[in-house]
DNA sequence: ATGTGCTTGCTTACGCTGTAAACTTATGGC
DNA sequence: GCCATAAGTTTACAGCGTAAGCAAGCACAT
């Protein structure tokens, strides 16, 4: 009796089963997020998808917290960095594009990043890139951390907005209204019920489709800031 | 034997301890919260702090969820409402620094908007508020949606990147920035290294600074929209 | 060949979580 | 007095993150 296997012990034909990786370990977790939800992302559940036990994750991952760092961090590394030949504005556009498109595709992302500290590094790639992209463009130092911050600031607000916001189609929007204005008498929120009736609960409206608005409001308003401090020091 | 008191007879003279009600429960929730992380509120906890078993949290609210929604319910009844005499502008500058601050002020508040999906009463009244105020300084319904998201999609992202990125103040900044350049080589990240030197890490340096430029970036932007629009229809 | 140490994974265990179910107790109307 | 309703407690269950310890396979020195 020399080797006693301990547990279910598999046909000999069985897959080779590459062996555990964080890069596996992380698809798979995006995969069950994306799938499941992020709050049935468990050691235990996230294991079993990569069948192993939950303890043998603590080989390849400090603990849970890490494992949601390199969620966040292959989701960065899923955007587009900005082109570097084409002009800024373009650039800037494909990247806020690109971000909301992977934000939209992860919803649990935006979630996690609020409470993460240690950025990875395709987030710091990323970062790097749209700056080297600004600077290049002629952005000075300041102007180039005042455009950042505007346009990160919306692209995250606006896909948290969307996220939330359960209102995404016009039907979406009837039947979330119905259920909110059946609890209150119908003159309660006279404007909220213009906005409901009059214009989202329309047949063809889609919030996401107010995105591009706010984001050439905020692209203009940066060309016109560029091209005052270029007058400026010229 | 009549009463067999089952546990810790009190002495008469104990105060008379209000009854629970959901608003001081929600009251202790949010200092809970505020306290100690959202990730410490328990129902277990939260009973604790208001002198009741879990359990008893259940005759006035449904569960967790119940819980969590009316929380941030109370920090969207924290936010002041536009003021209606003033000048459109003031009014959405004081809203958005109102709806900052309390942002700020319950940090968890914002991860939790992204899986609310039922918005309470002061909510609803805020959002009418809001459309109020665009649609009387003559905002057409299109508009006003407009400016609303663009706006709202700014102050929560803002404050979302205020809340994760640790650098908020020069010092921070330093260190934080050491902590990340210490794992990299010295040139992995140029231009984000010339914005933490040259910028982020000069004395005096405040993240939350930079909101007013953005928030200026996009009044202005939407001045001239209203503008256009007057002069078309006009 | 045999040992040694390292890596990978498994098992067990602990104290926590949300909440269902059944109970005791207090209150108010008849 | 009696009974319904509400408010709070107790107990219990399945699931959580992870510390501790053990087992097996591998690389390599002897």
């Amino acid at each position: 009796m020399k080797h006693i296997q301990r547990k279910s012990v598999k046909p000999a034909t069985q897959e080779p089963r590459t062996p555990l990786s964080r890069e596996r370990v992380l698809r798979a977790a995006i995969n069950l997020a994306d799938r499941d939800g992020i709050d049935s992302l468990s050691m235990r559940r996230l294991g079993q998808e990569v069948g192993v036990e939950a303890m043998s994750l603590y080989n390849h991952f400090r603990n849970k917290e890490d494992v949601l760092n390199g969620m966040v961090d292959v989701v960065f590394s899923e955007i587009d960095l900005p082109s570097n030949g084409a002009d800024w504005t373009t650039a800037m556009r494909q990247r806020a594009t690109s971000a909301r498109q992977a934000l939209l595709r992860h919803p649990w992302a935006i979630g996690l990043m609020e409470s993460r500290v240690q950025p990875g590094p395709a987030t710091l790639r990323h970062h790097d890139s749209v700056l080297r992209n600004l600077r290049d463009a002629g952005f000075s130092i300041e102007l180039a951390a005042h455009a950042y911050s505007v346009l990160d600031s919306y692209i995250y607000g606006f896909t948290l907005n969307e996220l939330s916001l359960p209102f995404d189609t016009s039907e979406g929007a009837a039947e979330v209204a119905g259920n909110i204005f059946r609890e209150f008498r119908p003159g309660d929120y006279p404007y909220l019920t213009e906005m409901a009736t009059e214009h989202a609960m329309k047949p063809g409206y889609n919030y996401g489709d107010e995105f591009a608005f706010g984001l050439e409001l905020i692209l203009e308003g940066l060309e016109a800031a560029i091209k005052r401090s270029g007058r400026s020091n010229g």
